[in-house]
DNA sequence: CTGATAAAAATACTCAGTTGCATTTACGGC
DNA sequence: GCCGTAAATGCAACTGAGTATTTTTATCAG
């Protein structure tokens, strides 16, 4: 059961899926960074959490973090639910409702200054069922009320193809 | 068919929380008439169902469909899951997603023109969980999409309070 | 280095929704 | 009106995401 990182070098020559470097690996530098910038632990799970967020351009589930992690390091899935929450709560990601029941996450954009932003637009594929997030929804969208409703928080959300499924 | 309901009278004398009389009974009438434009079978579960979402001015989960029914018209949970995917399949009803990964369903207005309306706006309230269906979101707001994405649907969701919690 | 304690692991649970199958029922044909 | 059959219901067992609890591990301050 994988003693922890690394284990199983390089020898690996499985005929089917041979593994590639996951991407992952290279954002590891960068997820340690901002975990240093919040008031809590340091930890393994969470710079490998985040380093996988980092290295997506679509929202993920817990299940694909977990199975992404799987092979260099292997995260009890409960961790990562955690890990996930946590990473809400100290504002570096958000999570999004899915069709199918799902959360799934995605890092806040850094650039998009002082943001617990309450506002977002998603545009989910059903080609390749990936999730995308997408800018900011503009502060007035031609969209009326009816009288007395007080609303706080707005999603919007696009089902379609996406740039490379179309 | 239709003996089956009003079937244990007014004579309900409990102390507490005496069972008002349901609104949905006075939607039979107009549930089984729907139900009779479709091709399928017109049963006592499909017209409980629907009269039940025909008497709520707000989306009602399966849990909520089942309980207010359960006095007087009993159902097992699955079927009630099975008609609720009826409605939505015969284009009776939608089906929108909860943050609280729970599916809630709502009758489609009859007044919207041939909708297989692709375009839902609702508005989900914090203080009494409950979540109300809007007007069509308008064919044109001002919400542009990254080059290549190609939407089908569009759902905007809002979170707050309602008329009546404000 | 060491101890306090935050976080991870292990385990068991909840709950919405699904599936398989036996039984019942609506309804078209007679 | 009765009957055969496809369609629908009821029941029980299952799935899979997410949560709660308790024990173990590891971070980091002193």
């Amino acid at each position: 059961m994988k003693t922890a990182l690394a284990s199983n070098g390089a020898k690996n020559t499985k005929p089917t899926k041979a593994s590639p470097i996951p991407a992952y690996l290279a954002r590891i530098p960068e997820a340690e960074a901002a975990i240093r910038l919040t008031a809590d632990r340091l930890t393994q799970p969470r710079v490998a959490v985040l380093a996988c967020l980092l290295s997506l351009d679509h929202a993920a589930s817990h299940f694909d973090v977990a199975q992404a992690l799987a092979r260099h390091h292997p995260i009890d899935r409960v961790t990562v639910y955690r890990v996930l929450e946590w990473l809400v709560d100290v504002g570096i990601a958000h999570r999004i409702a899915g069709d199918d029941r799902v959360w799934r996450f995605m890092v806040n954009d850094p650039t998009a200054s002082v943001q617990p932003h309450h506002q977002h637009a998603h545009f989910a594929c059903s080609g390749c069922g990936q999730t995308f997030c997408l800018d900011d929804v503009p502060n007035k969208l031609n969209f009326k009320l009816p009288k007395g409703f007080k609303p706080a928080e707005v999603d919007l959300k696009f089902r379609g193809l996406c740039l490379h499924c179309a």
